[in-house]
DNA sequence: AATGCAATTCCGAATTTCGGAACAAAAATG
DNA sequence: CATTTTTGTTCCGAAATTCGGAATTGCATT
């Protein structure tokens, strides 16, 4: 049994420390982090030059602040986001913004978990911002559906092993709904999320087939309910499904681009 | 003397372990962990679980592996968002959960209404757990009076001037009831709500006086009512004021350094 | 120079980590 | 299905580290 330990463990004042270095990058300094988080100043030039050896944090250039250091990029890199898949979907997804204006990104499948890989939003200070990196729940998300529901039955039950959450009054997470969500997705070949994530916020996504059959992306649009989900929906998916199929190319030689390069 | 200090810190083995998730995302077991870093399994469990509570790894879907956490990849996404009110705010409502094990947030007054802006809680039961975002009610939420009490006249009155909600058997909405209340809470410095807003639930709160005199900010505890209101009552509110005395003095700077930030 | 403020070093007390050994839980095997 | 083997977790005393107050140094500004 997990014990309710809701400790901060060894690790938690320097997530504290590191936390705010990333909320204001660069402008961050000693006596800041000991006022803010009423740590003595000892211990936040402690933790700041911990953070520093384990490359965590690093001095601002003017010497007199902490920004995010180098090996946290590098870290995040190595899994999430390949460089070479947004280079590549960039300009698609460009393409959607400039004729739908509305935000969409493209979500992969990465061990067992739905998680975004690139994210394009038409305004930089719209809040419907989608952050690469972050999970999306399999029984809600448009993006988890659409590709879920074209996975094989061992895949399926592992996502679905996990618990479901529930965020907001639409969502559900009872498996049976989920099951004939899905096969609705197969069935008319795109997948919505209806208020499931956030209340008045919808999306829309269709999978990404690549050449060989397999779906490990999802390509989607989100907006306000009342926006994404009006009468010119069919020509939203259209759209998706056209940008998805020149994806769909675009990424399978990507990979094998990448495959040769590394080997 | 550019201290070429090589010695790996603190967090270095921690750094280590992470490196390796990070090689093997989703595939790397404790055994793996132990045999390649060649260390007891004891150390490698205890650090791996260090990362994990940290939120810089997590356990796999399988359930026995691990991968990177989110939080990561949230660090090194943070743009300059202006979530920087949880970021400071954060570390010192988790440390009233450590000590007092109950539920607490912050409010904030925005466009004379009080929001929730920051809300924690001890565990990830669903129960208890206040929505940021959400409303308070002027005449019955502890953080609601504890920011009205201090408002100027005008403010409160177009407070007050909004239809007051009855909840529960123990709201009351009678304006001369609720100016009362708002005495009590300027005499004793700190504001209560008994039931008023769930049968049974209570909550405490004291209001977050920042540095030039402004009331915008309100800090509670909220809890079954037995356990809230029992005879440590005095300690607790103690707990809130001292830790809104370090509140005020982290938001205000907060918004000096944001200022100074991408300038 | 002189002053004020931020960053750093020093150091004893206190807390934490450390890892061997025992224990529990799964897989693998017969 | 019982047994063995492997893998993950808990316990706990010894050892090392962190903790933060006080004093010191470094760096701008006047």
């Amino acid at each position: 049994m997990t014990t309710d330990d809701a400790s901060p463990g060894p690790l938690g004042r320097y997530m504290d420390v590191l936390e705010l270095v990333a909320a204001f990058p660069g402008a961050l300094t000693l006596g800041d982090v000991s006022s803010m988080l009423a740590l003595p100043k000892t211990t936040a030039h402690r933790l700041l030059k911990g953070l520093v050896k384990a490359g965590l944090a690093r001095e601002a250039v003017g010497g007199r602040a902490y920004d995010l250091g180098e090996r946290l990029t590098r870290l995040v890199h190595a899994t999430v986001d390949d460089d070479w898949l947004a280079t590549l979907s960039g300009p698609h997804l460009r393409q959607i913004i400039e004729d739908w204006g509305e935000t969409c990104y493209l979500t992969r499948l990465a061990g067992g978990r739905i998680v975004v890989a690139v994210s394009q939003s038409p305004d930089v200070r719209w809040r419907g911002y989608v952050q690469p990196g972050i999970e999306m729940p399999v029984n809600a998300a448009a993006s988890a559906k659409a590709i879920m529901a074209y996975q094989d039955d061992a895949t399926l039950a592992q996502a679905l092993a996990q618990p479901l959450p529930i965020v907001t009054a639409n969502t559900r997470n009872d498996l049976a709904w989920v099951e004939s969500e899905l096969q609705t997705v197969r069935e008319r070949g795109y997948a919505t999320c209806i208020g499931e994530i956030d209340e008045g916020l919808a999306a829309i996504a269709v999978p990404v087939t690549l050449p060989d059959g397999m779906v490990l992306h999802a390509l989607a649009m989100t907006g306000p309910l009342q926006r994404i989900m009006n009468e010119r929906l069919p020509e939203r998916i259209d759209a998706l499904v056209a940008t998805s199929a020149v994806l769909s190319k675009a990424l399978a030689l990507g990979a094998k681009i990448r495959e040769r390069g590394t080997a």
